[in-house]
DNA sequence: TTATTATATGAACAGATATTCATATGAACA
DNA sequence: TGTTCATATGAATATCTGTTCATATAATAA
């Protein structure tokens, strides 16, 4: 580092988001980087499902499935109810929708550039 | 798994997106899935900047901005050129600014339902 | 109450990932 | 040409993360 920036460093570093807002932010996204977890969220687009329905319909362990069906209710994707003995997931908004789709608009913009 | 949703569970799957672009898919996500590469695509959106202010604006090594720049650009959310022995970084399209806007109004959103 | 079904959870392990360190590349300038 | 500055890159390491296995919980039915 020897070219002289130190203003325009001070000025983008004053408007970065604070610390704890990054954090959550990234939580967020985290919630999007597995092909397990978008799989359920997929899954759950146009209909609830009980755990075990998803366990079949990614073919895995219901303790898999379980683990991260957690993940995504920390971070207020998803919620449940229980229906007697099973337990009944769901979308909590409309977020999830948004959110990829803007995702795949940006894949299929992409690879329309080439 | 013992009580029937079958049905179900086979039309829900075969709504499910190839493999292939769900791993597209959670490569993008990926991106927004680590607080060093959101600081760096923050401090992209109002100006574009070389490799060392980077490194001075977030406080970190070189090195360890490089590795990431090269992440984001290998998702195409950053490009670059070079001038003279500097090289600018800069966002590559109008997605970032969407896809990191939504990320907050779900984060604000939640933090406004309780 | 005991057995069964559906789901959750903790510990352990394997694989992925971010950072650091050392070094390589590549442009500019003496 | 050799030196310096800006950036890139490979290897090593430490941490994080997803899955599995074993087991716990919680509701229902016998």
């Amino acid at each position: 580092m020897e070219h002289n920036h130190d203003h325009l460093v001070t000025l983008v570093r004053a408007d970065l988001p604070p610390d704890n807002l990054l954090e959550d932010l990234t939580f967020l996204y985290k919630a999007f980087a597995d092909k397990t977890r978008v799989k359920i969220l997929f899954s759950l687009l146009n209909t609830e499902l009980c755990v075990c329905a998803i366990s079949e319909i990614l073919g895995m362990e219901q303790s898999a499935i379980s683990h991260q069906l957690k993940k995504l209710k920390e971070c207020h994707l998803i919620d449940c109810r229980r229906e007697g003995k099973t337990i009944i997931y769901y979308l909590a908004d409309d977020h999830v929708k948004t959110l990829i789709s803007v995702g795949f608009e940006h894949l299929l913009e992409q690879a329309f550039h080439k």
